[in-house]
DNA sequence: AATGAAATCTCACCGGC
DNA sequence: GCCGGTGAGATTTCATT
């Protein structure tokens, strides 16, 4: 199911990850070839879903938002509809940016991002009363030393 | 410095967080406004540096980056020199999506995303053997239940 | 099949009101 | 804040390799 993608196509998406807003000549030029094949390559990319949305990047800390704390939770549940709640309560929270289910003793981690520690404990509060947790670590980030969706291609 | 944002912007930025690539006119419209007042609210949040690039998401899975581990990383140094170090080490690597500074018993978390588990190990092995660490914890992701890089807004 | 030229059409951007 | 003009650039077609 992995796409087949070939260096051009490896050198467009490097290009949009970085900065979609520029015209298609001048990624074209970037990667070394022309606009016409340059186009052709993005649609198919985007057709097969491989480009998804494009997206503006927000400054978080220019609007306040302060406070990212990665969430680990242990649970004593596993059955089928404990977790269908627990998932859907953390698809509808928009504080919740990520959300992965691990391998191992811990069982997931949310990457949380609020305006301060009062908001968070609102969301732990929330999200407690919601669901039965059996234990919860919350990190606390007190610097963001790199952040980037970027692919390594 | 936190900047002063209105309602209309915070639905404005809301837009462009979930799709950047549509025209001026249908922003204004879901909105509520038209497009003058809209485009000079962009620039200015542009300007401001709210509003940073304009990217294009790519799908991971897609590409076969089948793998993503949470690292965790506690150490004994804390003298400036080894920190310079270790930043710039996880900033020259595109594998290290996010790291963050934590507060607490853990010292740093990585987000690394690799094509699958023995390049993980390649990233670890190199990374230790640039930098003195105490202890490190992979977490391994089964699944990847959320992934989002909107705010909250 | 891939390219590049060229034609058309949309829309960002900037003026007047 | 609305309206409309202008030109850049996206999208399509076509001739060429």
């Amino acid at each position: 199911m992995a796409f087949r993608i070939d260096e051009t196509d490896r050198k467009i998406l490097a290009e949009l990850q970085r900065d979609a807003s520029r015209p298609l000549e001048e990624i074209a030029r970037a990667v070394g070839s022309s606009k016409t094949p340059v186009w052709n390559r993005i649609r198919k990319l985007k057709e097969a879903g491989v480009i998804g949305a494009q997206v503006a990047l927000v400054d978080a800390e220019a609007l306040g938002f302060e406070a990212c704390f990665f969430v680990l939770i242990r649970t004593a549940e596993h059955e089928a509809e404990w977790q269908q709640k627990f998932l859907k309560a953390l698809k509808e929270r928009p504080e919740v940016q990520e959300a992965h289910r691990l391998a191992g003793d811990i069982d997931y981690i949310l990457k949380v991002r609020v305006p301060n520690a009062r908001a968070y404990d609102a969301f732990y509060q929330a999200l407690i009363s919601e669901v039965k947790i059996h234990n919860v670590t919350a990190l606390l980030s007190m610097e963001e030393i790199k952040s980037t969706v970027a692919l390594p291609l």
